[in-house]
DNA sequence: TCCGGTATGTGTTGCAGCGCACAGAGTGGA
DNA sequence: TCCACTCTGTGCGCTGCAACACATACCGGA
């Protein structure tokens, strides 16, 4: 499915490909497949094998765990900074966790083997995939410890703002029963805390819509991790064009 | 500190270790050094730089986040099955979690320095590195989920057959302070839940000690997080040997 | 414009786990 | 041998969130 005319898409969108030099890039980009990722859409099982990566542009992919019983939570969130399928260089090939996308848009893929061959090469973009995937950890690891210690107030603030932070807009496309099942708590929790926010003009919503109006008031009701991440994916990417050794 | 003699030490007592090549460890290992790990040590502060990569053989090592209030969680465990230390080849030299000795014994370093020179190499053992940084994601999502979803007893039976796969035998010296703080959990939780195990036979402890006596009892009262976090280690590190061409 | 399905609001009840306080019991060192 | 310290056991009230049960409001399509 290709894009309007009216909305441009470039690989560039992406924040990993536009840390790329110009040679890295151009290899990888006559590979690169512009596809729409559809909200909902199940990019992998648990358990499956992925053909492709995937870097999202508009859209974000939710990375997350099914237990037994049906009940899930969030691992992780990849947007137009990151990658799906760091299974793949990671030489793991699949994960327990699935990924579906959580906010409908575009991205790029590139078949699996043909990040393989760029991959062997042990060169910028290995070395870029390695340190995304770092902060990719972090995430989780902080996700971890959030679900441990914060209030599910705290959690909802901190998913906000990192959602918010891979979009354009300050608005998201979300219905309070999707978020609960990101978070993994009720849907009943989020409608209460989300009522609280709107009541303080942080946040203002309707059925499925969240614009984010006061956004240091959010940081304000979130806890450490929320910066924690944010910090840590500028640490690890923010010189990636350095690290390449473009400085 | 070097082992009493009564206590042979071996570098392939590291499931990693052990797994390389004859020609690749024989690379390594002229550069690996054996230490001893005390309980409590700190191998690595949150941002600090780790100077090697530990490979444990008898010790266990936490990886844990501690918060700005000094509430603190366990993310992920390292013991005989992998190295402390991925930051170094993922790129980021540090991370915001800090990683201190949680069972007191031996194993064997690396400066990070020569192990990028193999690494650069971009030969099986950085592929055997990948692979286990894949199974230590699993183990920190699996972490998020289950502190999200499973009960104190659930994750402490959990822990203690995660903590006990590590261990040549089945004593455990370990407070119930200091698994409480491992869990991000009370003290007074942990107590119970323990009395609890011991009356129905499954565990025997004193002060700082813990012998498990059921380990079949422990895994059926134990979510199946524990299940997916082992059954990926195995997936992803038993054919190590294969995915280095050794098939 | 109406209608049906979905999203949101609200209350009630129950419980797991927390924070606090303190009592006993083991253990290692002097 | 005794002492001091740490580890373990127990009770209390409190709170955040779950489970369940509805009521209401919105929105998009026929």
């Amino acid at each position: 499915m290709l894009p309007t005319q009216s909305v441009p898409h470039t690989p560039r969108q992406n924040h990993l490909l536009a840390a790329l030099s110009a040679d890295s890039f151009a290899r990888l980009a006559v590979n690169l497949e512009l596809i729409a990722m559809p909200l909902g859409a199940a990019l992998c099982e648990s358990g499956g094998q992925l053909q492709h990566v995937y870097f999202p542009t508009t859209a974000i992919v939710s990375l997350h765990y099914v237990m037994e019983d049906g009940a899930s939570a969030e691992i992780a969130g990849i947007g137009n900074e990151g990658v799906l399928g760091v299974s793949l260089f990671m030489g793991g090939n699949t994960t327990p966790s699935q990924a579906t996308v959580q906010t409908g848009g575009h991205g790029y893929r590139l078949k699996a083997k043909q990040l393989m061959e760029e991959f062997d090469l042990a060169g910028p973009m290995m070395r870029l995939m390695l340190r995304y995937t770092q902060a990719l950890m972090t995430q989780m690891s902080q996700t971890a410890v959030c679900n441990r210690h914060h209030s599910v107030e705290q959690q909802l603030c901190r998913w906000l703002l990192l959602t918010l932070d891979r979009l354009p807009s300050n608005e998201l496309t979300m219905t309070q029963e999707l978020i609960a099942s990101m978070l993994g708590v009720r849907r009943e929790g989020i409608t209460e805390i989300a009522g609280n926010l709107q009541r303080e003009g942080l946040i203002s919503y309707r059925r499925g819509h969240i614009t984010v109006l006061d956004r240091a008031g959010l940081e304000s009701h979130t806890c450490e991790c929320y910066d924690v991440v944010k910090k840590e994916f500028h640490r690890l990417l923010k010189d990636a064009k350095a690290a390449q050794g473009f400085a």
